[in-house]
DNA sequence: CCCAGATATCGACATCTGTCAATATAGATT
DNA sequence: AATCTATATTGACAGATGTCGATATCTGGG
């Protein structure tokens, strides 16, 4: 490991690890790695980032985002705000309208940690 | 989609799951995984995980897991609780003593699901 | 049968989290 | 500038979560 945990955010901090099975978690990965995680455990995390990632060009606008929930706007913001936080989520404005974009090496990353799939 | 949601458990949800990527999840199916991401969602409990998953075998002793962390023993059992709780780890009581054993598929199923590996 | 050790459960507590209503900000249009 | 619309921020609150100490339960050995 030639560079500093310290100095990786979650999302470098999974691409660099090895999978979950393969050997044992230092208390600095994981602690850097949960908040990845925990930025999915949510059902409606689950669904926007879905939502998103699976709209054409993996980008969606927050109006369309709103529109497919019972919850409130601020709601919806904040929890895009989480996403987009950890680094699963790219912001960008146009106009009056923010589009959200996945960021797929992040999802894949995170995916191969877990799954075990070589990372 | 043969088999109603309701009847299925949070690894079996996954493991039927296209990966967040490919289309929408719905509610359901958000509500189902969430669970189980949870559990992931923990620094002690990833390294427990990771601890029992690169062990001989993919079995530890809990007696070996209390010794590597800074935690109370009930706080362990609590965290072995939650992850055996949603199926990503079983038990099995050996005389004193209780292994825990991984799940690979259901850690597979999820690492796919996030991945966006076919699933 | 009683004790000692391993693990689980309980009850309490502080902190974190999801949600909303109200409000702020920023861009477009008139 | 005034205003309308889209999104974000703030403050509040109920409920969930991580942690511990105390205690219960189970099992093997004397």
């Amino acid at each position: 490991m030639s560079k500093s945990l310290i100095e990786l955010t979650p999302v470098q901090t999974v691409a660099c690890c090895s999978p979950l099975m393969k050997e044992p978690l230092t208390a600095d990965a994981a602690e850097r790695i949960a908040p990845l995680v925990k930025a999915l455990a949510d059902p409606v995390r689950l669904r926007l980032l879905s939502l998103v990632a699976s709209h054409e060009g993996g980008e969606a606008c927050v109006c369309d985002l709103n529109d497919a929930f019972d919850l409130s706007q601020p709601t919806i913001s904040h929890h895009l705000k989480v996403l987009h936080e950890v680094g699963l989520l790219d912001r960008s404005k146009r106009g009056v309208w923010v589009y959200y974009t996945v960021r797929p090496e992040a999802l894949t990353d995170l995916g191969a940690l877990i799954g075990g799939v070589a990372g």
